[in-house]
DNA sequence: CGCTGGCACTCACTGTCTCTGAGTGCCAAT
DNA sequence: ATTGGCACTCAGAGACAGTGAGTGCCAGCG
C-alpha cells in the first residue's frame, strides 16, 4: 500500500512535473517542498508508486513521471479543490456581465474559460426542451424560394430556407403562416411538431404540397436541438505547448474539426453533483487523443442542462483548470438562470 | 539575365522542392527533368538564379531551395495554368449542388476547398449591400426584454436582444413593430437606416424610450456587415505538414483565431480582373506570418464582392491551389448569381 | 522498524572526432 | 555555350569518452 508520504511525493511529483516539464527525481523533491525527509527515504516511496504503476521512469536512470493512472489519482483524491484567484473571479464577472445576447454569452465564456486555463475551451450550446413556440415568419424571396423563421420564447432564432420547385402565390404564403401560426404558437416544442404533422392533410390540395414542404421545415428546425452544435476557442494554445506534445496535435486539431467526437466525448461524461470531471490520457484513446485530457462540467439552463470544459495535453494544471471550469460553469448556469 | 532554360530550371526546382521537401540539387534535376544538358550547365543557370536571389542554398553545398521572390515569379510567371482534373470537377458541382442555405453553401464551401488544396480554407461572408428589407419582427421574450429579427431579402436573418429596462406593453409592441415596418420594409438598407433615424422623433412621448432603444438595434443590424465574418475550414492540416514549418504554427492558428487580422489580410490583396492572387511568405510579415502564404481570389454574389482562399505554409502547391481557389470562387459566383 | 548516508551503477546527453557523400564552383577543352 | 573533370565544402551519421542526474541497494543509526 502506498502511505500517506507516498500520496503526497505523488502530488509533488505532478505538481512539480507540470510545472516544469522534465521528470522529477528524488533530491528535486527534497530540495523544492518540506519533507523533512532525506532524499533516499523519498526514493523508497516512488519505488512504491512505481510499482503501483502511478508514475513511471521514461529512462532507466532518470526521474519519474506520472502516469495517467497517476493523474487519475491525483484528480480524484489529491487536488487542492482552491478556489480562483479574486482577480480571476473579477475577470469573470466582467467579462460575462456585459453580454446581452445568447450567442454573445457563450462566445464570451468560452473565450474567457481559454484565457483561464491555456487550454482549448469547449462550450456546448444549451437546448431548452421546455421552451414554446412564440412565432413563426414565412417570407417570400423569390417567386419560388421561401425563408422560414422559427422564434422561441427562449430566444432562439432558426432560419431556413425551402426550394418549392413552383411559384407559390402571395395568398397561399399568407394562408400557410396563418395556419402555421395557430397550430404552434404557444405550444410547446413538442406539441407544436405532433400538430404539424397532422396539418398538410387538412389544406386545399392545390396548396398542400408547398404546405408539406414548409411543415417538414418547421419540423425540422423544432427538432433541430441546437445542443448539437459547439463553440471552441483557444486552439492556438495547442501549439503554444513547446514540448513533446506537438507531436500529437494533428488528432486534437481534427477533433476540433469533427465536432461529432467532441460532442460523444462530452455525452459519455457525467459529472457528479454538478461538480467537475476529468478524462484523462489513454482514456480518450477511443477518440485518438491519448495523450489528451478533457475537463468539464455541467452547466444549467432553465430546463435542461448542457457541459463545458477544457482539453489540452494530459500533463496540464488540473487543479487551475478543473477551478476554472467549475467556476465558469456556476456562474454562466447563474447568468442564464436571471432571464 | 536569367534565361530561358533558367526559368525552366526555377520551375523544376519549385516543382521537386515542393514535393519532396528538400533541397534539390543539379543531378537530380537533370535526372527527373528531360533537360537535354548536363549538370554542370544547370549549375551555371543555378548560379545565375543565386544571384537574382530567386533560389538560396541553405548550406554552403547542398541543393537549392526558393526564396520569397522565387515563389513570387514563379506564381506570377510560371506556374501552369492547368485546370483541375475532372474528378475535382465533379466533386465541385456534387458537393455544392447539394446545399440550400447560404449558410449552407459556405460551410460546404470551406470545407471543399480545404480538402482540394490539404491547407486552411477561408471564406469571407457575401454582403449584399443592395439588398432591401423585406420583413421586421419584434418579439416579447420576457416584460421587458424584446428580440429584434432582421430579414432581407437576399435571405439574411439578423437577431438581437434588447433590454428594455422597464416592461414594455404589448400594444405598444405592436405599434411599434407596424411603425418600423412601414419604415423599412421594401426600402433598401441604406433608406431603411435613414428612415429609422428619424422614427423616434415622431413618436408619443411615453414609449419613446423604447423606439430609441428598438430603432438603434435595427440600425445596428442594418450596418453590421457579414462581411466580417469568416468561415474555417482545414486547421488540421497545419499539423499535418510534417516538417519545419511546424515550428511556426503558432502564429498562424493565433491568426485564425483573431479573425480580425485575417479581414485585414484579405482586404489588403486584390486579386486582378477575377484572377487570384497570392501573398507569399514575408510580405505577409505584418501580420506575423512570415512563412504563410495566402491565395485568394474574389468571388462575386448579387451585387457586390467577397474573398475565399486558402492560407498554408509558403512552400505549397501553388499551382494546384490557385487552380482549386479560382474554381471553386467561379463555381461559387454561379451558384449565387443563380439565387 | 523506519530513516539515513554511502556507494556502485545506469544511461541520457553532450561534445569531439572522423568519415562519407551529395553538391558546389571553377577551369580547360570541345 | 556546353561539357567533363577535379578540388573543395559541409551537413549528417557513427563512434567514443566524459559528465551528471538519478537510481537501487545495503549496512548502520535512532
Amino acid at each position: 500500500m502506498v502511505s500517506e508520504r507516498g500520496l503526497d511525493v505523488l502530488r509533488a511529483i505532478v505538481h512539480d512535473y507540470v510545472a516544469s516539464r522534465e521528470p522529477v527525481g528524488s533530491k528535486s523533491i527534497v530540495d523544492r517542498h518540506a519533507f523533512g525527509v532525506s532524499a533516499a527515504t523519498i526514493r523508497n516511496d516512488m519505488a512504491l508508486l512505481e510499482e503501483e504503476e502511478l508514475i513511471v521512469a521514461p529512462h532507466t536512470s532518470s526521474g519519474r513521471v506520472p502516469t495517467d493512472k497517476g493523474y487519475r489519482l491525483f484528480v480524484d483524491q489529491l487536488a487542492d479543490r482552491r478556489p480562483l484567484s479574486s482577480a480571476q473571479r473579477v475577470a469573470i464577472e466582467q467579462f460575462l456581465g456585459e453580454s446581452v445576447d445568447l450567442d454573445d454569452v457563450l462566445s464570451r465564456t468560452v473565450r474567457l474559460l481559454s484565457q483561464l486555463t491555456n487550454q482549448v475551451a469547449i462550450v456546448q450550446y444549451p437546448t431548452f426542451s421546455n421552451a414554446s413556440v412564440r412565432h413563426i415568419e414565412l417570407v417570400t424571396l423569390a417567386p419560388s424560394r421561401l425563408l422560414v423563421v422559427l422564434i422561441t420564447d427562449s430566444g432562439r432564432v432558426e432560419q431556413r430556407v425551402i426550394e418549392t420547385g413552383a411559384p407559390v402565390a402571395p395568398e397561399v404564403v399568407e394562408r400557410l403562416r396563418t395556419a402555421i401560426g395557430d397550430a404552434t404558437v404557444g405550444f410547446s416544442i413538442a406539441e407544436a411538431a405532433a400538430a404539424l404533422e397532422k396539418l398538410p392533410a387538412g389544406v386545399d390540395a392545390p396548396m398542400r404540397d408547398v404546405a408539406v414542404l414548409v411543415t417538414d421545415a418547421v419540423i425540422g428546425q423544432l427538432g433541430h436541438h441546437r445542443q448539437d452544435r459547439l463553440v471552441l476557442a483557444g486552439s492556438a494554445n495547442l501549439a503554444r505547448t513547446e514540448d513533446d506534445f506537438r507531436g500529437s496535435i494533428f488528432p486534437v486539431l481534427e477533433a476540433l474539426e469533427q465536432q461529432v467526437v467532441l460532442l460523444r466525448l462530452f455525452g459519455e461524461l457525467q459529472s457528479d453533483a454538478f461538480g467537475v470531471t476529468a478524462r484523462i490520457g489513454r482514456e480518450n484513446a477511443a477518440y485518438g487523443l491519448s495523450e489528451t485530457s478533457v475537463v468539464v462540467s455541467d452547466y444549467s439552463t432553465a430546463g435542461e442542462t448542457a457541459r463545458l470544459g477544457v482539453l489540452g495535453p494530459t500533463r496540464m494544471d488540473y487543479s487551475n483548470n478543473m477551478a476554472a471550469v467549475r467556476a465558469v460553469a456556476r456562474y454562466l448556469t447563474r447568468l442564464l438562470g436571471e432571464s
